[in-house]
This record gives C-alpha cells, sequence and structure tokens, in this order.
DNA sequence: AGATATATGTACTTATCGGTAAATAACCCT
DNA sequence: AGGGTTATTTACCGATAAGTACATATATCT
C-alpha cells in the first residue's frame, strides 16, 4: 500500500554484505585512487560480478562517493572526535596526533582517501574531484567555527585570526597524508605534530 | 668516425619543438596526473602525433619523467634556489613564501606536480610513483644537510633536530600543495607560511 | 505449489587505452 | 639528381575500460 519502495524481504537475498563489500572498495580507491581503480579492481577485491555491483552501488562514482562517507564515519576516524575536546589547543593535539597515529597504520592505505582519492584526475573523475575538495573546505570551516567558539570561551587569544589558524592546521594535516604516502612511520609524524604545536597560540 | 650517434643535421627536421612540446605535456600531467592523462590528451595538447610522441620522448612513463625534471629544473621553480640563502630561517622563509607565490599561480595548474602526479594510482603507474616518493624524500634529505650546515654555521641552536625540522617544514610545503588544489589563493598561503615560520627556531 | 520479485553469473557492447607498422615527406651530403 | 636518414601521417593492433542484456537461481507471499 505504501508509497515508498517496500524494505520487506522479498526476492533472492543479496549473497554478499554491502558493509563489507563497501570497505573492501574503499581500501581499493584508497589504495589506488579513482582513475587509478578499474572495476575489476573492485569487484575482484569486494567478491562480487559487476551487475551486483551495479545493483547494489549505482556506478563507480556512487561507490566512490559511499567509500568516501564509510572513510568518514568509521570509528578510527578522528577529525570530528577531535573537535569535541574542551579547548582549542586540545582540539588541536587529539587532531594532529589522532592524524600521526592514523595515517601511517600500516592495516590499511597510508594517508588519507579524501586528500588522494582525486587530487589531479581526469575529466570523468572531475566531479569526485570536486565532492573531495568540498570535504576539505568544509572540514576546514567546521575546524574555524570550533576555533571562534574557543575564542568566546576564552581559550585562545582575541585577536587570533581562526581562519589562518584553522588553514595552517589543515595544512599540516594535508601534508602529513603526502608524507605518510612517502613512508613516514607514526613517530616520524608524531614529532611533526608536536612541532606544529609550537606555533599554535596557548591559552591567553 | 665517432661511436657515438651524430648529431649533424641529417634527415627530415622535426617540425616541432621539444621543449615547448615538454611544457604542454608537463601541463596535462600536472593538471591531470599520470593515471588520468591519455596519449590522446598529451597529443592533442603538444599538436604532435602519436609517433612523433614516441619518437621523441619515448613513452608515457618517459615523457612524464623528463616532464618533472623540466618541472625541477624551471626558472620559477623556488625549492632548490632556497637552500642558497645565507641562514636556515631565510632558507625556510624563502621556501614557503616561493612555495605560496608558485603553487597559486594561475598560470599553470595549482599546487606541484611532484606531489599530486602519481600520488595514489594503478599498478601501471607504480614506477612513477616510486619516482616522485624519491623526488620528495630528496628534497627532504637536502634540506636536512642544509640544517645540519646551518647548525655549524651557528644560526640554529645546537640542540636543534634537523630532521624534524626539515620533515616539519616539507610537510608543510606539501599541504600547500594540497591547499591551492582546494583554490587557495597566494595571500592565504602566505598567511600559513608566516604562522609556519612562528614555530621555527631562531638564530640562537 | 505457484506467482512475484530480486540477485546472480555469463557473455556481451561500445569506446578508449597505450603502442606500432608501413608508406610517404623533407631534409643533408655527394 | 640521387642516395641516405629521419620525421610525419594514416591506419591499425590487442587489451582493457565502464557499463548492460539476458537467462537462471533463490528468496517471500498468497
Amino acid at each position: 500500500m505504501s508509497a515508498v519502495t517496500s524494505t520487506v524481504n522479498v526476492g533472492r537475498p543479496r549473497a554478499f554484505d554491502m558493509d563489507t563489500a563497501l570497505e573492501k572498495a574503499l581500501e581499493v580507491f584508497w589504495r589506488k585512487g579513482y582513475d587509478g581503480t578499474s572495476l575489476s579492481d573492485l569487484t575482484e577485491a569486494m567478491g562480487i560480478n559487476k551487475p551486483s555491483l551495479y545493483a547494489a552501488f549505482g556506478n563507480k562514482e556512487q561507490l566512490f562517493l559511499k567509500a568516501i562517507e564509510l572513510y568518514e564515519s568509521r570509528p578510527c576516524s578522528f577529525f570530528l572526535p577531535a573537535l569535541e575536546k574542551t579547548t582549542a589547543y586540545q582540539v588541536a593535539e587529539h587532531m594532529l596526533y589522532g592524524a600521526a597515529m592514523n595515517m601511517a597504520d600500516s592495516n590499511h592505505p597510508q594517508g588519507c582517501v579524501v586528500v588522494q582519492g582525486a587530487l589531479s584526475c581526469s575529466e570523468a573523475a572531475a566531479s569526485v574531484k570536486e565532492a573531495l575538495i568540498n570535504r576539505r573546505v568544509e572540514g576546514e570551516q567546521k575546524l574555524k567555527v570550533r576555533f571562534d567558539q574557543a575564542k568566546t570561551d576564552g581559550d585562545l587569544p582575541p585577536g587570533t585570526d581562526t581562519g589562518v589558524l584553522a588553514r595552517y592546521l589543515l595544512t599540516v594535516l594535508q601534508g602529513m597524508a603526502i608524507q605518510a604516502n612517502n613512508g613516514a612511520c607514526s613517530e616520524q609524524l608524531r614529532q611533526v605534530a608536536h612541532m606544529t604545536l609550537q606555533a599554535f597560540p596557548r591559552a591567553g
């Protein structure tokens, strides 16, 4: 009776788990980038055939975007949780050390898929490149807003340019993604995190 | 008589200028990355046909590597010249402000082709990815050596960890490449450069 | 049991990928 | 003018790209 698509268990059940298949797709996109990943790479890693992929996820682009969503909502992600810390300094600290830990973790590809998934790319990938830029810019904006709050909280000096501070932090984080791709280990990234905090304005 | 390939003007002369063709190729690789660039993209931009490209430059991979060589030896490149400055601080300053100027320059693609040319890529691009990683790591090593010199010159405090300092600076520079791709303008990158120098140890 | 609905595997499509064979054109040297 | 050498053009190669048609398999609902 309902006009919306029913979600009852009718028809042949899916033979694979969508979440784990999406995890596999994320892993491939992360390692090879959008242009560098073929559908064969994806179906092989996900353990399904192309028609199943298309039926479940739409197409390559939509699969990529869903993988990015998964990436950002994973338990091991560090960006949004860091915003919850009580002071601006702690936010920065948590973000930088979280990145140092996560980006060089050998349990998954190095770096950050939002940075390296479609940086320089073909015209076919232009829309996903834009989507990733938006994610990065929105993250920077969220951090700026958090720092604005910190200013009214009094844990940042009144004269602080929160936009520059947020951009500086994001620049280092994005640079750490490149460093991780260079082969830098967590300890080396931690040292960079430590130096970065030297430039951070302490509680006024 | 000579055993080496003669360079006399024998045979039909090349109808295009190799240097300007290589500039065009660089521009395309810079904008689209190695995987994202097709031979059609290249031949169209360079104004030549595929056999001419292969005869003059070998293949796609060799053309890419030659384009990178050109990139690093261009007059507007800022990394190596900065190493010539007289103090460690001036080296850092020159490098950071040079990057701010160059990476957001709208006369060419944004960012840095050594960073974004083959970050996450297909297996076909694995060798060029390695080549770019080597370039980045070698740049970092050169900067460390320069800072070691600065330490003996007495313009860095004796306790300075030059490896960390070099890595910190490279991290920011590589992050600035991402920021430029995000659409950041030179002035915004200059602000990041300024903040970065806050964490820099001043002359002891 | 039979109808309906969804998922699956196989095989296919069209387009493009990187790369090349072969014929022709344009130069220098004798 | 003719031979030697190299560049250019056109047309092609096999492989792979993303995406799909279709027949079959497996579930629920009546």
